[in-house]
DNA sequence: CTTCATGTAATTTATTTTGTTACGTGAAAT
DNA sequence: ATTTCACGTAACAAAATAAATTACATGAAG
């Protein structure tokens, strides 16, 4: 089973997007994040329907942020991206008509339910600005010395 | 992303096991599940290898329980079947050079592993057998009249 | 009016999961 | 004994998913 990591890379670009003042082309976020352009496009469109990204077309276009990162949390970005499901387990069958399936089934929601939601909770805590800091702090740990946007220079 | 549903799968089937004496071949059990003698045996291995269930070759043979249900929680299922992951969300990158995507996995990190370590105490807190109470508290509530194997008698 | 860059649908390719076949081992029935 | 039944497993095939790519359209800057 594969793990969804939408979330991951798309708070990867928009902390990348809060580093810089010109727009990103999905050309050079795909170069960054190892895929293509039109992969970028894809996910993103769900951010900028949402308005947390915005997106221009032809010389000097590209993707720029459109939010304030203090006031954005990480469950927003997950609900933006369709809220994808957090659990990687589930049932064998919606609405069973076995009896015993239906006691598993009743088992199990109680624990995933309550699991999703404290998940859910987490996410909402932590803001893109608290982020955002703690990339910057992560800097200084290191020396300070390299920019931020250096890491995908190769 | 597709959800892992072989912890429901294998309650369901060690809740029919409980309900009847003699051995289930993998045949029976994949007609209940809708599946494949073979899927059954895979997924059974595992159980087997615990001491969850016993399986015999030959003339009557097949499955059986081989624990007792009160000490068996849906946490050790899960853990028989290999711990799969119990989230559908994950990283990018495992160790990422990049300090913005190890921000940003830390964040994610701290969110996750309370959610999961939620889930495996919850887990941990159902018994087989109260699982096995519920079925037949639901059965009484149904009018008791039916079987538990009627179920899946078509 | 050409170049650049996004928007989106359609297609192809790759990966993962699931199902199937085939053959082996051992136990019970005849 | 030998046939039948049922598990054990590896190898193979098929189906479902996800990802990447292509193709073509729109619109903005130079």
């Amino acid at each position: 089973m594969k793990r969804d990591s939408r979330l991951s890379g798309v708070l990867h670009i928009l902390l990348h997007l809060a580093e810089q003042r010109e727009p990103a082309t999905s050309e050079a976020l795909a170069r960054a994040m190892g895929t293509h352009p039109v992969v970028i496009r894809r996910v993103m469109a769900g951010l900028r329907n949402q308005g947390y990204v915005c997106s221009a077309k032809g010389h000097g276009g590209g993707w720029r942020l459109a939010c304030d990162l203090a006031a954005v949390t990480l469950r927003d970005i997950h609900v933006a991206l369709g809220s994808p499901a957090l659990l990687g387990i589930g049932h064998r069958t919606e609405s069973p008509g076995c009896l015993v399936e239906q006691a598993v089934n009743a088992a199990l929601d109680r624990a995933f339910e309550d699991a999703q939601a404290l998940l859910l909770a987490r996410l909402g805590d932590v803001t893109l600005a608290a982020l955002s800091a703690d990339c910057h702090a992560r800097l200084v740990a290191r020396g300070g010395a390299c920019s931020l946007e250096a890491s995908h220079a190769a």
